[in-house]
DNA sequence: AAAGATTCCAACCGCAAGATT
DNA sequence: GAATCTTGCGGTTGGAATCTT
């Protein structure tokens, strides 16, 4: 297919707008629309190409743009939809009113991105860094290493027994679902999925208002099941966001059974799907005492912190895992 | 205070796909 | 049906701002 650039190169200016600039884009197309990018420049009497003026446009200069920080709600939202699109950013930007598809790559590329890798999240599958550990004999060590509650240790050793049960049971079976919910994901399943994860929205509203469950402190909620929820969140070998626990049984009935078996009575007051899809956020629902700490956090750091507690508390500091990652 | 390192984001680039000729 | 045009998308980059030493 032929293709001829979008404009004629010489003598068009490049690089950052001028407030003249910007204001001359701005007064043409209040009057006349955008109409064709192509002519647009002429006829504005700029001295850009048509795809620069766009760009300007819809990222920096049309009216319903939202500027400023990202809200917790917009990050959350970012964060599951992208565990369900993948960098479908103008698919994300399309559900995020007055947010551009740039301005989200970035701040992804910038913020999540990096945060959840210091969480120990893989960005691109939204799972743990920590699955391939599970499956190295010398890394599932690491649990001794880190000083692991001696019950996680067990659970995360009869999870990944589980796995690798499962795996030689029905390697297709575990592949398939693998394939299907960790990596890049059918068109048809991300519509489904988007569709749950909508749906899920509604609970999750339910659930950032709900206050920690005995109110107590991060070390006595280590020691009920519900630091079992949390840790199986950040174990879980698959992505399972926007996957109803019907359909997720159906494909390693073994695992999931046991991941919510050991769930234990407090997580019937929480959407496990929601939990395990964004360990992140969920952490923060659940260990930030009270709620609204977190939610009136409007720093980088404050969030941070906040996000990376739980994650301190299984790899300390002074021991750097990143070589296991 | 200065130099170097890092972060952040606006803008650019090339490609793909749909529309038009 | 082929060639060309137009638009939109995602990846990448350059440089200003900020942080660290």
């Amino acid at each position: 297919m032929g293709r001829t650039p979008c404009c004629d190169k010489s003598g068009l200016k490049k690089g950052p707008w001028t407030p003249e600039e910007d204001q001359k884009l701005i007064d043409y197309i209040q009057k006349h629309g955008h109409g064709s990018w192509r002519t647009l420049p002429k006829n504005a009497g700029l001295a850009r190409c048509g795809k620069s003026c766009r760009l300007r446009w819809t990222n920096y200069l049309r009216p319903d743009i939202k500027r400023g920080r990202f809200s917790f709600e917009e990050e959350e939202t970012i964060i599951q939809l992208h565990s369900i699109l993948g960098n479908k950013w103008s698919a994300i930007a399309a559900r995020l009113p007055g947010r551009t598809d740039n301005e989200i790559k970035n701040y992804w590329n910038s913020h999540i991105k990096k945060r959840l890798i210091r969480m120990g999240i893989d960005p691109v599958t939204h799972t743990s860094l920590l699955n391939a550990s599970l499956c190295n004999p010398t890394l599932l060590n690491l649990c001794g290493l880190l000083g692991l509650h001696p019950l996680i240790k067990t659970e995360l050793m009869r999870i990944s027994t589980n796995i690798l049960a499962s795996q030689s049971q029905s390697p297709s079976l575990v592949n398939q679902s693998i394939q299907g919910q960790q990596y890049l994901p059918h068109d048809a399943q991300a519509q489904q999925h988007l569709e749950l994860f909508q749906n899920q929205q509604l609970q999750n509203q339910t659930l950032l208002n709900a206050p920690f469950p005995d109110g107590g402190q991060f070390q006595e909620a280590a020691d009920t099941n519900l630091w079992h929820d949390i840790v199986i969140s950040d174990t879980h070998l698959m992505n399972v966001t926007g996957v109803d626990n019907n359909n997720l049984e159906a494909s390693i009935p073994g695992l999931v059974s046991d991941s919510f078996c050991i769930s234990g009575n407090n997580s019937q007051n929480y959407n496990l799907a929601s939990i395990l899809s964004t360990p992140a956020s969920s952490s923060d629902n659940m260990i930030s005492s009270p709620p609204s700490t977190y939610m009136n956090s409007n720093t980088e750091d404050e969030r941070d912190s906040s996000c990376s507690d739980i994650y301190d508390f299984q790899i300390p500091d002074l021991l750097d895992v990143s070589d296991y990652m």
